[in-house]
DNA sequence: CTTGCACCTCCCGTTACGTGAGGTGATATG
DNA sequence: CATATCACCTCACGTAACGGGAGGTGCAAG
């Protein structure tokens, strides 16, 4: 009387909202294997493989790989492994949704950025996106290089704060592409540089700021890993020289060698 | 003198922490082509290639496939295009990360469950498990069927009250499956069937209970799919029996045809 | 007789690479 | 000068969890 009930592999699918493909293949790895009409070969499937599949469907919902699955049920010592996987598993995928959010924030960011400013140098949009993406490396940087403490202030911020300094880092970067070349003494250069500084200032405070004036040609390659510059080697370059112009000539810097 | 600076794959590769397969494979989908020697036909990699992996890298930070990277790079309209992706790719991942807090929340619940009960009846335990799997169906389909104001009480509790009720379920079928087969006018078993029909009177609160009971079959059905029975047939049969005397004899239904 | 149906067994395609296997030209060493 | 090493090259197979199609079988109905 018991397992009475056999089903064709086509009724199982519908009974179960299995695929039949998925359970050839199930089949074929050896989860769940139904016993065949001895003359056709047609699977036949039982009561009991319900509750197999059950089983199977219940551990990939907790993010198990059918291999895993396959290994847990050949186990004898169910409960006693369980406990201990799903302490794995539980890292695991936490650590798969932390990516996640800095995926979905980022996105936000973005977005945000594009609604308001318009058009965005793809460059610039780009070291933004690059530093959104390293920001829990730039904070484990910090805090090994520079300080636990510079780290809240920077990073935590609400998000319009985030939106604004955003804006503005666009804002400075797309005006260093277009005075790009400009001579390092023109007046609307100087001017941008100060406000380049200020808002440098603004965001890290004084403290940090100058710690990164001390740091190793190493520490600074490594820094620069981890983000990215907006700007060609060109840009780059004219920014550095006129930089240390701007530096020297309000004495914050003795003059180049 | 622009682009004067080329990289072996070798050098490219260490520079951006991308392997040479990967180049390899993305010159392949011709995602990133570089220019090749004349003779050897070795790659060339220029600076204006570590731009481009930049915006592919972030790109993928942000989820997009590489196919969908290709067809965005070849685009014309970058931003126009972005702004739109943007929001499908959102909540694409939106999605995904519920996928995720529902995993980690069963698996949270399990967890508690094996610490505190030690060893659990594996249906019972997948009957849980997938209860928690369909929650949010569950959400959907008594909100239409019953109503919306029976949701919160059900779904929204504190997490101790969560662990308390998944052990009190967890005893209660244990009991059903210990007594299962008795005969239905058993002292004990009527004891049993009163705590059931207390715990769920507790669980749903009067009101939503007799609704259940007016169901249609079709409707049953439909409910039946979203949760599992963590009992056989034959345990399944008794308890419905059994059941039925039990509220016959309390006078809340009559006598079977 | 043929059509249709439910089932069967291959087998290829998907993503984003990892990991060899086997071959080539250039350089360093005995 | 022979050889070992090195960096590079091009196949080409393997991965996870199936989807989808081709081509074959047995059985019931029109």
């Amino acid at each position: 009387m018991k397992d009475a009930r056999q089903y064709s592999i086509g009724d199982f699918a519908e009974k179960t909202g299995t695929s039949i493909r998925t359970l050839h293949y199930y089949d074929e790895i050896g989860l769940l294997k139904p016993h065949r009409q001895p003359g056709s070969g047609h699977r036949l499937y039982t009561d009991r493989d319900v509750l197999t599949l059950q089983r199977i469907i219940g551990f990939k919902f907790l993010g198990y790989s059918l291999e895993q699955i396959r290994e847990m049920t050949d186990e004898a010592d169910v409960e006693g492994s369980l406990k201990q996987t799903l302490r794995v598993q539980q890292k695991a995928l936490e650590e798969k949704r932390e990516q996640l959010d800095a995926a979905i924030g980022a996105i936000r960011r973005t977005s945000a950025l594009l609604e308001e400013s318009g058009t965005v140098d793809g460059s610039i949009l780009f070291s933004l996106v690059k530093s959104m993406q390293t920001e829990k490396e730039q904070r484990l940087w910090i805090e090994r290089n520079v300080s636990a403490e510079a780290i809240a202030p920077l990073f935590d911020k609400p998000d319009e704060e985030h939106l604004a300094l955003d804006k503005q880092y666009i804002e400075l970067s797309e005006a260093v592409k277009r005075l790009a070349g400009r001579a390092v003494d023109d007046p609307e250069v100087q001017e941008l540089l100060e406000r380049y500084l200020q808002a440098s200032l603004n965001v890290t405070g004084p403290e940090t700021l100058k710690h990164f004036g001390r740091l190793e040609q190493a520490e600074l390659e490594e820094w620069n890993d981890l983000v990215a510059s907006p700007f060609t080697e060109e840009e780059e370059a004219w920014f550095n020289s006129a930089m240390e112009h701007y530096m020297v000539r309000c004495g914050m810097l003795g003059p180049p060698v």
